[in-house]
DNA sequence: ACACAGATTCGACATATGTCAAAGCATCGG
DNA sequence: CCGATGCTTTGACATATGTCGAATCTGTGT
């Protein structure tokens, strides 16, 4: 019955899993415009490094953020398109406008 | 160092972690612009009736969706501006032009 | 009252996920 | 070469989450 394509749609939601999380989400609206070394992305309230660490990761793995050595730091930053494919992971909200003024 | 709101945060997150799922990303594109029965919400490929309820009861506790029975049958349909919340919850990816626009 | 159809709920279970403490790696400065 | 700093990885663990089978509920038709 419904239509989209499976794979398509276990990709958008692991993608979605990777910032269905309070600290992961923090950590990307904290990247927002500027890369960050991992000490500047302490969420509040703080968290043990290694916790950071892996939630990092997580992100990383999802492909929306990456991280360059700076000498003895690694400044994370946005991958390119990341909020985009975010968005477009979930389903449009001009699709319901659009269903509307076709019906009337 | 990070600002954003933790509750918001963790609101947002439970948001995500609602639709993180191809199931439930499957049966939110479904009801996009007409309500629909729950025997007409059968994913591809089909699950038992029982998963699919509990996949509903989800998307439901989570307010992005409502059940209203007719007869026999319950219709589920989105809610109002349940699509606009969950991008509500995301990153506003404009936020980054904005960013780049003021840097320079 | 009965049986049936559509849908939800319950209890048990396996796996996935987030957290911790401890150990490991890479780089810098002496 | 050594110790310190910044970050990551590993192994153990508790809890959360998705799935199943069986039971239950709600409304329909007879």
């Amino acid at each position: 019955m419904v239509d989209s394509n499976t794979t398509d749609t276990t990709a958008a939601a692991a993608l979605l899993a990777a910032v269905a999380d309070p600290i992961r989400l923090q950590l990307l609206h904290a990247l927002i415009g500027q890369p960050r070394c991992v000490c500047d992305l302490q969420p509040e309230p703080a968290i043990p490094g290694n916790l950071l660490s892996y939630h990092l990761k997580v992100l990383r793995e999802a492909g929306l953020i990456e991280g360059t050595r700076r000498g003895r730091w690694i400044d994370y930053s946005l991958t390119d398109g990341a909020l985009e494919r975010l968005h477009a992971a979930l389903p449009d909200p001009a699709m319901v406008a659009r269903q509307l003024t076709v019906v009337r």
